[in-house]
DNA sequence: TCTGGGGTCCTAGGACCC
DNA sequence: TCTGGGGTCCTAGGACCC
């Protein structure tokens, strides 16, 4: 918590909405509601008017339909016009500080005392940020923002929160206990509808509440990291810094389908187009993923991931293909599937998956000596050995089938499943070695008898 | 026709290693 | 008969956020 008020935490007031009714005026006044318009749909946003009705985010659209009256409009989403006016509006932001931290298309944190040039009193920020919000509005077409100064980020936020739409809260230093202990605990960062509900289990509804109980307690109840995070927020204990950069963990693309799915080749071909969206992601990103996730959800609604993390880092779509094709393969999808999705993550450089290949290599295949080479960038063409790449099925003479986790310079790392090798084993060979060939047919996995 | 899509972080158990 | 203790990696699931 800092001396002052110098975080900024902004917020676009009902933003896909407010910019459908920016850009369409028959649609000002009315109730409007963006999000998925499917059977399957769910509100991203519902404007102020459809708030009256109570439409709200992360509602099912059919529920919004039911609540909303006869003249509201549903739209889908369209994500460039609200990327475009967000990009307007951080770079406003920017005009403040060099440091801002976007959170999402519409909410963003500033640091104010990054430049050392803004006066920090209570109306010096109020002032700075009134007339930051006007300059929104002029520079977007009308949009309004609702921001919270506080001395951290946790305020700042539940500030920009309580005035809203078009609210502008400067929290005074030393009453931030003030603001926040009539409030539901709801307003604190990472206490969702499971978390309140099991405080109110234990009678605690407002932070006041959650303030009466003890650290031992929260952290029986909610584990080590939950718990200390609780105990803090409730005393507004917040030293989060505004990052301006954040890297990237993961990638992934899922879709629920208007009807579920049974049929494999159909899913497979869903599979493929969600491979092809998180490839190219992933290539823009220049990096390489190790392990590939798939992600379904029955009709009932329960939800299973399965993942397999690769020896050898890929940026390589078909990899990436063939190893969620395998993961899906393992999952009974008799009744249908309502969601398919696959996601890459455990991001490396090209250098370090050069060497998470040379880590596994067994010790029965000697290793070529190469003491500093592995921790350089590798040459653009990855394998030596052209002829084994990593996804592709091979059979061994005696150990069965498997398919190919890594290859390059003269080896090859084969993942066996079969009754001799054991599930997941991986054995590696020399790449010219003559009892390693092509499997077919490539469906290996579907016979049986294959390693037998 | 209840329940999207894209993320982050945490926990817990098992394997494996020293 | 009784069976350590960390640490790390991997997997799966859950809570949460916008």
């Amino acid at each position: 918590m800092r001396a002052r008020a110098s975080i900024l935490h902004l917020d676009l007031d009902a933003f896909f909405a407010a910019v459908e009714q920016r850009d369409k005026p028959s649609l000002r006044g009315r109730p409007v509601i963006v999000g998925g318009i499917g059977t399957r749909g769910v509100v991203s946003t519902a404007s102020y008017e459809a708030r009256a009705f109570g439409a709200r985010s992360a509602m099912p659209t059919s529920e919004a339909r039911r609540r909303c009256p006869p003249g509201t409009a549903f739209l889908h989403p369209r994500f460039q016009a609200y990327r475009a006016s967000s990009r307007v509006v951080m770079d406003l932001l920017h005009d403040l500080s060099p440091v801002v931290e976007q959170v999402s298309v519409d909410e963003a944190y500033v640091d104010l005392a990054a430049p050392g040039t803004h006066d920090l009193s209570v109306a010096g920020v109020r002032a700075l940020v009134a007339d930051l919000i006007d300059r929104i509005a002029s520079a977007t077409g009308g949009l309004t923002a609702s921001a919270g100064v506080a001395s951290s980020k946790m305020l700042a936020k539940i500030g920009s929160d309580l005035e809203k739409p078009h609210g502008l809260v400067v929290v005074e230093p030393g009453r931030e206990l003030q603001v926040i202990e009539p409030l539901s605990v709801r307003v604190l960062g990472g206490v969702g509808p499971a978390t309140a509900e099991r405080l109110k289990s234990f009678g605690v509804i407002t932070v006041a509440d959650l303030q009466r109980m003890t650290l031992p307690d929260l952290v029986s109840i909610f584990g080590e990291s939950h718990g200390h995070g609780l105990h803090r927020l409730a005393r507004a204990q917040d030293d989060r810094e505004v990052e301006v950069e954040r890297e990237t963990k993961s990638i992934s693309a899922e879709e629920t389908f208007d009807v579920d799915v049974p049929d494999r080749a159909r899913l497979d071909s869903e599979l493929a187009a969600m491979v092809t969206r998180v490839g190219g992601r992933l290539g823009q990103s220049a990096s390489f993923a190790r392990t590939v996730t798939i992600k379904v959800r029955h009709h009932d609604f329960t939800t299973h991931t399965r993942s397999a993390t690769l020896t050898h880092a890929t940026g390589e779509q078909a990899v990436v293909l063939d190893t969620a094709r395998r993961l899906l393969a393992e999952v009974d999808v008799s009744d249908g599937l309502r969601l398919l999705g696959v996601g890459v993550s455990g991001f490396t450089s090209h250098a370090q998956d050069q060497l998470a290949f040379d880590e596994v290599d067994e010790p029965d295949v000697p290793a070529t000596p190469e003491p500093s080479a592995s921790r350089e960038p590798a040459p653009e063409s990855r394998p030596s050995a052209p002829s084994w790449r990593t996804g592709h099925d091979v059979r061994h003479d005696e150990l069965g089938a498997g398919w190919v986790w890594g290859a390059g310079r003269g080896r090859v790392s084969v993942r066996f499943e079969g009754p001799r090798t054991g599930p997941g084993a991986v054995r590696t060979f020399a790449s010219d070695d003559p009892a390693l060939h092509p499997a077919d047919p490539p469906d290996w996995r579907e016979r049986p008898d294959v390693s037998g």
